[in-house]
DNA sequence: CACCCGATTATCT
DNA sequence: GATAATCGGGTGT
């Protein structure tokens, strides 16, 4: 399964998205480099979760978040680390995204070590900081459509059966521990 | 305009 | 397993 997804795919439930995004294929096309990896990682954030960017409203930083579905959110955070989400939710959502947490790294591993400076293949993309340093992707693919071809989008990838998804509390957050939107593909 | 803290990672032990 | 590093953005003065 090679093709992109629907834009309808993102206009779900952010957190039934975030679940659905495991098994996925991210694809970052830099010229006629391509570099790819199986999404294994997610978190859900939504309007209505005080762990949200976009909890407390719209600012400059987490606008994207409020735009049209199926597009990059890319943010700066600790002052070192790019974390990639894609905007997902319900039509009656305001707004809500996908932290992309871990990839399992496919093709252009070799530019990956470079890009990483890193060998081991386990810690190539393993943190959200991790991956979007491998796929050289910092605030200028924000915005970006990943539901066509281009510079950076998602393909089906792989069918994960449901009895192998692992939902757990978020990780990194002090609120809203109880919700379990994190959604990990077990080993 | 200053202060505070964060959806983390690398680098130790 | 623990801890320092690091700086942009949000919030309030």
């Amino acid at each position: 399964m090679n093709h992109t997804i629907n834009p309808e795919f993102f206009q779900r439930s952010t957190v039934l998205v975030a679940r659905e995004l495991l098994g996925k294929r991210l694809v970052r096309k830099i010229g006629a480099l391509r570099l790819s990896g199986i999404i294994v990682e997610t978190e859900a954030y939504q309007a209505d979760d005080p762990a949200c960017h976009a909890y407390r409203g719209k600012t400059p930083r987490n606008q994207m978040l409020f735009g049209p579905v199926g597009h990059s959110y890319v943010y700066f955070i600790y002052g070192n680390h790019f974390c990639l989400n894609i905007v997902a939710r319900e039509p009656s959502m305001i707004s809500g995204g996908i932290l992309i947490r871990a990839l399992v790294p496919e093709e252009g591993i070799a530019e990956m070590r470079i890009a990483r400076n890193i060998d081991d293949l386990q810690q190539l993309t393993n943190g959200p900081g991790k991956l979007t340093q491998a796929l050289q992707i910092s605030r200028s693919e924000e915005g970006i459509n990943i539901t066509q071809p281009g510079s950076l989008y998602i393909e089906h990838g792989v069918i994960i059966a449901p009895e192998n998804i692992l939902a757990t509390p978020r990780i990194g957050i002090t609120t809203a521990q109880d919700k379990l939107w994190r959604f990990v593909i077990k080993k």
